[in-house]
DNA sequence: CTAAATCATACTATATTAGTATGAATTTTG
DNA sequence: CAAAATTCATACTAATATAGTATGATTTAG
């Protein structure tokens, strides 16, 4: 029940290029070192998200990626289910053609979905916005005291 | 983002025990098939939650096992942390000496813990009787259509 | 004593995770 | 134009977790 590296990094990478958003793109030798992942590693996480739309990018000399809408557009659950996948706390969940004969009569699986709602819930009413907003003010507030 | 076998049969273990509860002690064997899981594999999961005194054992022939207290005492939560370990996203949240130096500053922790909660409520509410009174009403549900 | 059961542990095959490594393709810049 | 800087694509690897199997010791009823 753990989310992966993956899953974190990618949704690191896209607070990163929302908070240093300035329209220029930004490197991934920049991104790796502010956040401390390695840049190869990245390179792979971050071409998932350009893959998929929620990073542009440009190649050679100057070039690098930049977040593709306003953060708002970007739940945390997006993030999560494009690197991670599901996530759903079981299999059978996943598919409508579940394999499992038992579904009919298996009482854990309303445990399961009331889960799957929960998890839900809670990734796809966050924003990219939401943790930018948090972060500019923690650092107002810290300049503060 | 997934609960393993582990955590999904020791539940089905313990509703089953829960279930066919006479007093009696019931084997391995008969709950494997009942349930369709592999013997020696139930036999492992059977034996966590023996050594964690969810269930009591009797050895030798005639043995088996049966749930050791009211299927009341047993959240579905108290199962899976036993089984699968912590049911947090992220390690960050399961010791209190983080690793981490970023905690500080991470903006994602917070919706983690936002997670956990979630997750934690859901399983924490749900006892191994609830499960067992929806097998029953579905049960006699489908004997009066 | 024997059969049936739990108990304990070692082993195995597969998949996933968390990266590294290599190099091609593209673009700016000297 | 050449070199440097960058993304893009893919293959590889080490470590760990998952989902079991296998072997056999221990215990107890009959």
């Amino acid at each position: 029940m753990k989310i992966s590296t993956k899953g974190r990094y990618a949704v690191r990478v896209m607070l990163d290029l929302a908070a240093n958003n300035t329209g220029e793109y930004i490197k991934v030798k920049e991104i790796a070192a502010r956040q401390d992942i390695s840049e190869k590693y990245l390179e792979q996480i971050i071409s998932i998200l350009n893959k998929a739309g929620f990073v542009k990018s440009v190649r050679g000399a100057q070039g690098g990626y930049r977040i593709a809408k306003d953060p708002s557009n970007y739940t945390i659950g997006m993030i999560l289910r494009l690197t991670e996948g599901s996530l759903n706390p079981v299999a059978c969940l996943d598919d409508e053609v579940n394999e499992c004969e038992r579904c009919d009569t298996c009482e854990t699986l309303e445990v399961w979905k009331q889960l799957a709602k929960a998890i839900n819930d809670v990734v796809d009413n966050v924003t990219i916005e939401d943790l930018l907003e948090r972060q500019q003010e923690r650092i107002a507030g810290s300049y503060s005291i």
